[in-house]
DNA sequence: TAGATTGTTAATCGATTAACAATC
DNA sequence: TAGATTGTTAATCGATTAACAATC
């Protein structure tokens, strides 16, 4: 029986491949395969086998010498150390086109996080369901933050109000943000920000482009 | 008149810096600012000025000693570098939500991306405009890939028909993917991929609060 | 000129890759 | 046992930070 250890120090890119093991566990065990080795990971990830089993082994020892790793236990161990077991309570302010699309992503419901709130000033959009969830009025928000225990907000709103808007859920004593709006938010040190400037992956593939050929 | 030049090899972090760079070099420019330091770039950024000054000269010398960069130069080189001045021609695969939403993107514009075409394979929705564009049929993506000179696809249809839309666009002669699907895309190395993988972004931060306190 | 700030070289830090002993 | 595969240590590689000479 494995025990999954908290590392002092972890490097950023370890954490950001959790994630790509997670699913790929995930998919191996659908498909029925009972154990699966570093090797075979990596080659349905693209991933050396020597890297995934110095990430797995920053946790703790999930596998098993000369044979492999166990794929349900791996995959309940890297959802622990993911904190994937949790049920997380999210919420989305700023229900536009991306809100929407925030809110109906089904990958979400898979990971264990919970949608229990949406936020948009709008009269407009107030009162309307997205994906079963209604939308509340932006000044309930302090409130329903803390009524509904929601622990990770997105920010989707447009980049002017995103400040604004960080501030208000930092307020209520959120403890992590989701921001989509391209600005530098400024949050206390307490609150985990991780941000998702989509502008970034379309103009590094522009960069390639040019560059690789006129 | 500083001259851009393309190194051999830049690192993928630099390169991920520089949308930020352009990103803030536009704002002040809306502000009126014509002379920018690296120190208050980074300030704005929370980057090092050190690590900017790195940053852009490996692509040439834009600055003045003892002055700081002239905003409107920069800000051009910047967009010459990332081939922000070449009005990409851009197509969406699945106008589900996040088509939808990735379709009225408005910073896509201000990039100069022009996005061309829009394909599903729901007969519901082939016909329909999203942001002006109309929708097509999956099966004429061949052919109007070809006729609309598209370069770059984005794939936002479900994991699994994700392989099956890289495929055609990549026999398309397309040079660029930009992945919004949770699965490891198989490409000729000649085409460019990007992958977007938003459930690694909300695993972090799930990993991270978990991680900080009980 | 004196003060400021870049561009570049050297030093440090961190992450990946290679190698291999341990062991199932 | 022999073959396979992990976990870990050492070696390499790459990226960031620090320092400073060049110069506006």
């Amino acid at each position: 029986m494995a025990k999954t250890v908290s590392p002092l120090r972890t490097s950023k890119a370890t954490i950001d491949r959790l994630p790509l093991y997670f699913r790929t566990l995930r998919l191996a065990q659908d498909e029925g395969i009972d154990i699966i080795s570093s090797e075979e990971l990596g080659r349905r990830l693209g991933i050396t086998p020597e890297q995934i089993r110095k990430d797995l082994a920053s946790f703790g020892q999930f596998g098993k010498k000369g044979v492999g790793y166990y794929v349900n236990e791996l995959k309940r161990n890297v959802g622990e150390i993911l904190g994937l077991n949790r049920h997380w309570n999210i919420a989305i302010v700023g229900i536009g086109h991306l809100g929407v699309a925030l809110a109906n992503y089904q990958n979400f419901v898979s990971l264990g996080f919970n949608l229990v709130a949406l936020f948009d000033q709008d009269p407009n959009v107030i009162g309307q369901r997205v994906n079963h969830v209604k939308v509340e009025d932006s000044k309930q928000l302090a409130r329903i933050v803390e009524e509904r225990h929601i622990q990770i907000g997105i920010i989707a709103v447009p980049a002017a109000f995103a400040q604004e808007v960080a501030d208000e859920l930092v307020a209520a004593g959120l403890r992590g943000i989701w921001n989509f709006a391209p600005v530098k938010l400024e949050v206390p040190a307490s609150v985990r920000l991780v941000n998702e400037d989509l502008s970034i992956g379309l103009s590094s593939l522009s960069y390639h482009l040019t560059h690789a050929e006129g």
